[in-house]
DNA sequence: GTTAGCACTCGCAACTAAAGAGTGCTAACA
DNA sequence: TGTTAGCACTCTTTAGTTGCGAGTGCTAAC
């Protein structure tokens, strides 16, 4: 069964209702406000047939309806309008992107400011990122039996090494074929792509030395590419959820929390995600975490070599047009302010 | 009237008593579990007087009592009796604390986490500031009329600078005064002294130059010296807040966070703190968003000359001989710490 | 196919009642 | 005179109870 014009205009009406008062949506409502020229009787026997399609939800008997992640999917696909910002907001924003920045840092920083005063929900941004450079190879090499210096060496020359600790001696064999499988794994990739890798499956059938690589060598993997990366995650708005009704219940604003703290995963999941605006809705989301979640990012480039990232995260019920184009219109910005000044880096010292 | 020594007992035993339980301490909970040998009877007519001493308050005619902030300025003065580590307790400390720690940066970090998490309050940490060098002067050079290169000289020669926006024009005379009015306040100064310092009321006739001071000039100023002193916070355990009652009131819980999301007030009220275990009791603490706060800190000193500071921030009710314990446990590690290694700061590149 | 009407469900807020914790006071006791 | 038992009283908390309102689903009429 395909979706009517009607079903359609009656979805989105209740999508824009329930986006704007966080209340399931009742047909009466939908016949007054929104002028479809059809009575509450019918609108009830439509959202009936939109409830078993799979697009409306029903908290419970006797309650209006709620878009479900289904209906959001249509609507950011097929429906939603994109919503041009006026000269007046876009010179506001502007102005508020741009007024007292003088280091391009600072402009990443601000601009996930200024995208989380405007959508009220938390924002974030990645710095922009050296994505061309390639890894040669990771070498391992023994200190003690529990202490082993990672290093990293890439296409470029760069060299950046860190001392980890392990929870367990290992030997020093142990170590030259974990080092061979990560150089086997990563070389050739760019650093970026490095940090999107999966490779513990490579080595499932060896627990142990999985465990290690798991626990003490790939944070600090991580941490050093981040660091060659030369990649900051700013963000900004983390109060706003406290005025988002789903989040009222104090639990839920914990586990948000507890998510939004672990940067490091925050970070490597933004990395992990595909360049342009991506918008992942509710179970989208890998994560279990943020099944409750809608998560929008958008890319801004620097002469196609750097490469960052914006973005928001909040419930899925979210103005998407609104957001999407704030979003793109600073990345946009952002992207362009790269070209002009060159990224400078301010001046100190 | 001085407090007898019963009064004492009594009031040692709601401070237990109700900082265990965060409810309210009536007079039978007193006599049941806490071995006073007298009837609740008795213990009512203390309680009497220890409220109207201005010890104890009544949250309402029939409840229990609560300790005032009175109450727990005489418990950490007079009644709280240190409370040794046990010699576990401090190896699995120091086993937390130096696990897998490679750079001196990270054992501060490190220490804030362990400390959040032993006493399950929010924790922070200032990393060591170079305390001896002192201020020369400050200039401000006009580059055009809205935007000013603030530069700051120090005696060992180090120079630092930042390009300030200004909300308005500004003149350049009146800049020369600002500069003047800066180095004559700051020169002589060590760099955290300055950090201190609150000059605002020195140019108070001129509410002009002061505005601009104060939002445009200060935060640079502030920024710039923590370059120089080489500051760091670092803030752990912020989601402590949610397991504890007080806040369970989701508006309170934002209200928290909006105290502790502002780093740079926080970071400066912990520099402008004195040296040593410093306890600040509710009202004590000269911030209003602070009273219903305690804050304890401690500091840490490497060679004398680089000092930090290392504490928590909790409700009133908290178990200050437990935490004082573990700060100064902390602290005294990190400078031995500083002493052993001699500040290396580990490798890379 | 659309709509009016109606019985029904469910959540929510207001209200009531009872229980429980604790106090303050009085009078008796050692 | 200090201590204690007893008791009336206060106030909060919790569990029902009730009524209202919003909304649905179904049926029958248009």
């Amino acid at each position: 069964m395909d979706l009517t014009e009607r079903k359609l205009k009656i979805l989105q009406a209740i999508i824009a209702d329930f986006v704007r008062t966080a209340e399931p949506v009742g047909s009466r409502t939908i016949s007054r406000n929104y002028e479809l020229g059809i009575s509450p009787a019918t609108i009830r026997n439509e959202m009936s047939d939109l409830e078993e399609m799979g697009y409306l939800t029903h908290p419970h008997t006797s309650s209006g309806r709620v878009p479900s992640e289904k209906a959001y999917r249509l609507y950011v696909n097929e429906m939603m309008s994109k919503k041009e910002l006026s000269q007046d907001e876009k010179s506001a924003i502007a102005k508020q992107l741009y007024d007292n920045v003088t280091e391009l840092d600072n402009l990443i920083e601000r601009a996930a400011h200024v995208l989380s005063e405007i959508t009220n929900l938390t924002a974030f941004a990645l710095s922009p990122a050296k994505e061309m450079d390639t890894l040669r190879y990771v070498n391992l090499i023994p200190v003690d039996d529990r202490t082993v210096v990672l290093m990293i060496v890439s296409d470029s020359g760069k060299v950046s090494n860190t001392t980890v600790q392990l929870e367990r001696p290992v030997n020093e064999e142990t170590l030259r074929i974990l080092a061979k499988n990560m150089t086997y794994n990563y070389s050739g990739k760019t650093l970026s792509e490095a940090l999107k890798l999966d490779i513990i499956k490579s080595f499932r059938e060896d627990a142990e030395a999985m465990a290690m690589f798991h626990n003490n060598i790939m944070p600090g993997f991580l941490k050093t590419l981040e660091n060659m990366l030369n990649v900051n995650l700013y963000m900004d708005g983390l109060m706003n959820i406290f005025s988002i009704p789903e989040y009222k219940d104090i639990e839920k604003a914990k586990s948000f929390f507890e998510i939004i703290n672990r940067k490091e995963d925050i970070m490597k999941k933004l990395i992990a995600r595909d360049d342009g605006m991506i918008i992942t809705i509710g179970g989208e989301n890998q994560d279990a975490d943020l099944s409750d979640c809608s998560v929008i990012t958008a890319t801004y480039h620097v002469d196609g070599k750097m490469v960052g990232k914006l973005g928001v995260i909040g419930p899925t019920r979210m103005k998407y047009d609104e957001v999407t184009s704030v979003v793109e219109f600073l990345t946009d910005n952002i992207s362009k302010a790269f070209m002009i000044t060159g990224g400078d880096k301010g001046n100190d010292g």
